[in-house]
DNA sequence: TTCTTTTTTACCGATAACGATAAGAACTCT
DNA sequence: AGAGTTCTTATCGTTATCGGTAAAAAAGAA
Protein backbone atom coordinates (compact mmCIF):
# COMPACT_ATOMS: atom_id res chain seq x y z
CA UNK A 1 0.00 0.00 0.00
CA UNK A 2 1.38 3.39 -1.29
CA UNK A 3 1.50 6.45 0.95
CA UNK A 4 -0.93 7.95 -1.41
CA UNK A 5 -3.64 5.29 -1.07
CA UNK A 6 -2.64 5.79 2.58
CA UNK A 7 -3.77 9.09 2.97
CA UNK A 8 -6.68 8.64 0.74
CA UNK A 9 -8.24 5.75 2.74
CA UNK A 10 -8.31 8.11 5.65
CA UNK A 11 -9.62 11.14 4.08
CA UNK A 12 -12.47 8.40 2.32
CA UNK A 13 -13.43 7.19 5.92
CA UNK A 14 -13.29 10.38 7.48
CA UNK A 15 -15.36 11.62 4.87
CA UNK A 16 -17.87 8.72 5.50
CA UNK A 17 -18.03 9.17 9.00
CA UNK A 18 -18.47 12.46 9.04
CA UNK A 19 -21.50 12.34 6.27
CA UNK A 20 -23.04 9.75 8.76
CA UNK A 21 -23.26 11.99 11.34
CA UNK A 22 -24.29 14.68 9.63
CA UNK A 23 -27.63 12.43 8.43
CA UNK A 24 -27.98 11.86 12.08
CA UNK A 25 -27.84 15.66 13.29
CA UNK A 26 -24.63 14.88 15.43
CA UNK A 27 -22.15 17.60 16.38
CA UNK A 28 -18.70 16.49 17.83
CA UNK A 29 -19.32 16.89 20.44
CA UNK A 30 -22.58 14.65 20.87
CA UNK A 31 -20.57 11.66 18.91
CA UNK A 32 -17.78 11.94 21.48
CA UNK A 33 -20.01 11.22 24.31
CA UNK A 34 -21.44 8.36 22.83
CA UNK A 35 -18.55 7.12 21.67
CA UNK A 36 -15.99 7.39 24.17
CA UNK A 37 -14.03 9.03 21.78
CA UNK A 38 -13.10 12.80 22.10
CA UNK A 39 -13.90 15.78 20.00
CA UNK A 40 -10.72 16.38 19.56
CA UNK A 41 -9.78 12.94 18.14
CA UNK A 42 -13.19 12.59 15.85
CA UNK A 43 -12.14 16.00 14.42
CA UNK A 44 -8.69 14.46 13.32
CA UNK A 45 -10.00 11.00 12.30
CA UNK A 46 -12.65 13.07 10.26
CA UNK A 47 -10.26 15.28 8.49
CA UNK A 48 -8.44 12.04 7.43
CA UNK A 49 -5.42 13.40 9.53
CA UNK A 50 -5.29 10.76 12.56
CA UNK A 51 -5.12 6.70 11.68
CA UNK A 52 -6.97 5.22 14.24
CA UNK A 53 -6.83 2.00 15.36
CA UNK A 54 -9.20 -0.67 14.52
CA UNK A 55 -11.63 -0.59 18.16
CA UNK A 56 -11.42 3.39 17.59
CA UNK A 57 -13.63 2.85 14.66
CA UNK A 58 -15.28 0.12 15.91
CA UNK A 59 -16.82 2.09 18.78
CA UNK A 60 -17.43 5.08 16.28
CA UNK A 61 -19.18 2.62 13.95
CA UNK A 62 -21.29 1.85 17.32
CA UNK A 63 -22.12 5.24 18.22
CA UNK A 64 -23.07 5.60 14.48
CA UNK A 65 -25.01 2.57 15.08
CA UNK A 66 -23.67 1.46 11.53
CA UNK A 67 -22.12 -1.80 10.74
CA UNK A 68 -18.15 -0.85 10.64
CA UNK A 69 -17.92 -2.14 6.91
CA UNK A 70 -20.07 0.88 6.17
CA UNK A 71 -16.96 3.50 7.60
CA UNK A 72 -14.78 1.84 5.07
CA UNK A 73 -16.95 0.74 2.45
CA UNK A 74 -14.66 -0.91 -0.02
CA UNK A 75 -16.60 -3.19 -1.25
CA UNK A 76 -20.11 -2.56 -3.56
CA UNK A 77 -23.62 -2.36 -1.80
CA UNK A 78 -25.88 -5.16 -1.20
CA UNK A 79 -27.88 -5.92 -4.63
CA UNK A 80 -31.60 -4.77 -3.37
CA UNK A 81 -30.29 -2.35 -0.89
CA UNK A 82 -32.64 0.51 -1.34
CA UNK A 83 -33.21 2.47 1.52
CA UNK A 84 -31.31 5.88 1.09
CA UNK A 85 -32.16 6.97 5.21
CA UNK A 86 -29.44 5.58 7.37
CA UNK A 87 -31.21 6.33 10.46
CA UNK A 88 -32.93 3.17 9.55
CA UNK A 89 -30.76 1.38 6.86
CA UNK A 90 -29.51 -1.27 8.90
CA UNK A 91 -32.14 -3.27 11.14
CA UNK A 92 -30.09 -3.43 15.20
CA UNK A 93 -30.91 -7.02 14.79
CA UNK A 94 -28.29 -8.14 12.42
CA UNK A 95 -25.96 -7.61 15.12
CA UNK A 96 -27.54 -9.38 17.57
CA UNK B 1 -18.37 -0.69 23.46
CA UNK B 2 -16.81 -2.42 26.18
CA UNK B 3 -13.63 -4.12 26.95
CA UNK B 4 -14.69 -7.70 26.45
CA UNK B 5 -16.34 -6.51 23.07
CA UNK B 6 -13.40 -4.94 21.86
CA UNK B 7 -11.36 -8.15 22.80
CA UNK B 8 -13.42 -10.18 20.66
CA UNK B 9 -13.39 -7.87 18.03
CA UNK B 10 -9.67 -8.04 17.88
CA UNK B 11 -9.56 -12.12 18.36
CA UNK B 12 -12.28 -12.26 15.47
CA UNK B 13 -10.60 -9.51 13.12
CA UNK B 14 -7.54 -11.64 14.02
CA UNK B 15 -8.93 -15.05 12.92
CA UNK B 16 -10.00 -13.91 9.75
CA UNK B 17 -6.69 -12.34 8.71
CA UNK B 18 -5.30 -15.95 9.62
CA UNK B 19 -7.65 -17.98 7.67
CA UNK B 20 -6.91 -16.08 4.77
CA UNK B 21 -3.04 -16.26 4.97
CA UNK B 22 -3.65 -20.27 5.32
CA UNK B 23 -5.70 -20.45 2.20
CA UNK B 24 -3.05 -18.73 0.40
CA UNK B 25 -0.67 -20.97 2.05
CA UNK B 26 1.45 -17.86 3.24
CA UNK B 27 3.80 -17.70 6.41
CA UNK B 28 4.01 -15.13 8.79
CA UNK B 29 7.30 -14.06 7.02
CA UNK B 30 6.07 -14.44 3.56
CA UNK B 31 2.65 -11.89 4.47
CA UNK B 32 5.34 -9.79 6.35
CA UNK B 33 7.49 -8.92 3.23
CA UNK B 34 4.36 -8.71 1.37
CA UNK B 35 2.93 -6.25 3.74
CA UNK B 36 5.31 -4.75 5.24
CA UNK B 37 4.47 -5.18 8.28
CA UNK B 38 6.58 -7.15 10.51
CA UNK B 39 6.08 -10.94 11.47
CA UNK B 40 5.92 -10.12 15.43
CA UNK B 41 3.36 -7.62 14.55
CA UNK B 42 1.20 -9.85 12.24
CA UNK B 43 1.74 -12.78 14.81
CA UNK B 44 -0.04 -9.97 17.57
CA UNK B 45 -2.90 -8.83 15.32
CA UNK B 46 -3.97 -12.59 14.14
CA UNK B 47 -4.02 -13.16 17.79
CA UNK B 48 -6.23 -10.54 18.83
CA UNK B 49 -2.98 -8.95 21.19
CA UNK B 50 -3.05 -5.87 19.17
CA UNK B 51 -5.00 -2.91 18.06
CA UNK B 52 -3.71 -2.26 14.70
CA UNK B 53 -4.44 0.53 12.82
CA UNK B 54 -6.48 1.17 9.76
CA UNK B 55 -3.43 1.56 7.30
CA UNK B 56 -1.94 -1.59 8.72
CA UNK B 57 -5.03 -3.24 8.22
CA UNK B 58 -5.28 -1.98 4.70
CA UNK B 59 -1.80 -2.99 4.18
CA UNK B 60 -2.44 -6.72 5.25
CA UNK B 61 -5.81 -6.84 2.89
CA UNK B 62 -3.61 -5.43 -0.17
CA UNK B 63 -1.10 -8.00 0.54
CA UNK B 64 -4.10 -11.01 0.96
CA UNK B 65 -5.64 -9.41 -2.27
CA UNK B 66 -9.04 -9.03 -0.52
CA UNK B 67 -11.09 -6.17 0.59
CA UNK B 68 -10.97 -4.76 3.71
CA UNK B 69 -14.10 -4.99 4.85
CA UNK B 70 -13.30 -9.24 4.17
CA UNK B 71 -11.34 -8.52 7.00
CA UNK B 72 -13.93 -7.37 9.22
CA UNK B 73 -16.59 -8.84 7.84
CA UNK B 74 -19.86 -7.26 10.07
CA UNK B 75 -21.68 -6.80 7.33
CA UNK B 76 -25.17 -7.36 7.62
CA UNK B 77 -27.07 -9.83 5.33
CA UNK B 78 -29.06 -8.86 2.76
CA UNK B 79 -32.52 -8.19 3.69
CA UNK B 80 -33.38 -11.31 1.76
CA UNK B 81 -31.41 -13.65 3.67
CA UNK B 82 -32.36 -14.07 7.11
CA UNK B 83 -30.25 -16.60 8.53
CA UNK B 84 -29.62 -16.03 12.13
CA UNK B 85 -26.16 -16.49 12.67
CA UNK B 86 -25.29 -15.63 17.14
CA UNK B 87 -21.79 -16.10 16.59
CA UNK B 88 -21.49 -12.62 14.94
CA UNK B 89 -22.51 -9.23 16.06
CA UNK B 90 -21.09 -6.93 18.70
CA UNK B 91 -23.64 -5.61 21.62
CA UNK B 92 -24.53 -2.07 20.95
CA UNK B 93 -26.33 -1.76 24.07
CA UNK B 94 -23.13 -0.61 25.98
CA UNK B 95 -22.71 2.91 24.69
CA UNK B 96 -23.96 5.87 26.50
C1' DT C 1 14.17 -38.88 19.28
C1' DT C 2 16.61 -34.99 16.32
C1' DC C 3 16.23 -31.52 12.78
C1' DT C 4 13.62 -27.96 10.59
C1' DT C 5 10.08 -24.71 10.04
C1' DT C 6 6.90 -21.75 12.01
C1' DT C 7 5.04 -19.05 15.50
C1' DT C 8 5.16 -16.63 19.81
C1' DT C 9 7.19 -13.70 23.11
C1' DA C 10 10.33 -10.31 24.98
C1' DC C 11 12.98 -6.37 24.67
C1' DC C 12 14.30 -1.78 22.60
C1' DG C 13 13.65 2.82 20.48
C1' DA C 14 10.90 5.79 17.59
C1' DT C 15 6.61 7.22 16.37
C1' DA C 16 1.77 7.92 16.92
C1' DA C 17 -2.88 7.57 19.09
C1' DC C 18 -5.69 9.20 22.60
C1' DG C 19 -7.93 12.07 26.48
C1' DA C 20 -7.97 16.41 28.47
C1' DT C 21 -7.77 21.09 28.10
C1' DA C 22 -7.61 25.37 26.02
C1' DA C 23 -7.24 28.40 22.44
C1' DG C 24 -8.23 29.70 17.84
C1' DA C 25 -11.00 29.79 13.52
C1' DA C 26 -15.21 29.60 10.96
C1' DC C 27 -19.88 30.02 10.56
C1' DT C 28 -24.57 31.54 11.76
C1' DC C 29 -27.55 34.03 13.76
C1' DT C 30 -29.89 38.64 15.75
C1' DA D 1 -21.02 44.62 15.30
C1' DG D 2 -21.51 41.00 18.98
C1' DA D 3 -22.97 36.46 20.85
C1' DG D 4 -23.43 31.63 20.22
C1' DT D 5 -22.36 27.28 18.20
C1' DT D 6 -19.38 24.22 15.89
C1' DC D 7 -15.12 22.74 14.32
C1' DT D 8 -10.05 22.91 14.21
C1' DT D 9 -5.58 23.15 16.10
C1' DA D 10 -2.11 23.07 19.70
C1' DT D 11 0.05 21.29 23.84
C1' DC D 12 0.91 17.86 27.41
C1' DG D 13 1.15 13.26 29.52
C1' DT D 14 0.08 8.49 29.10
C1' DT D 15 -0.17 4.65 26.59
C1' DA D 16 0.19 1.73 22.51
C1' DT D 17 1.68 0.58 17.88
C1' DC D 18 5.37 -0.78 15.04
C1' DG D 19 9.97 -2.44 13.08
C1' DG D 20 13.97 -4.79 14.39
C1' DT D 21 16.24 -8.32 16.67
C1' DA D 22 16.69 -12.29 19.20
C1' DA D 23 15.25 -15.90 21.82
C1' DA D 24 11.85 -19.17 23.29
C1' DA D 25 8.08 -22.10 22.29
C1' DA D 26 5.34 -24.86 19.33
C1' DA D 27 4.52 -27.69 15.47
C1' DG D 28 6.07 -30.96 11.81
C1' DA D 29 8.94 -34.07 9.33
C1' DA D 30 12.40 -37.58 8.89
Amino acid sequence: MSVENAQTLLADVGRRIRAIRAEQSLNLDKLARLSGISAPALSLIETGKRDARLTTLAKIAVALRVPLSTLLDDTPPSPDAKTKDASQGYDLGDYQ
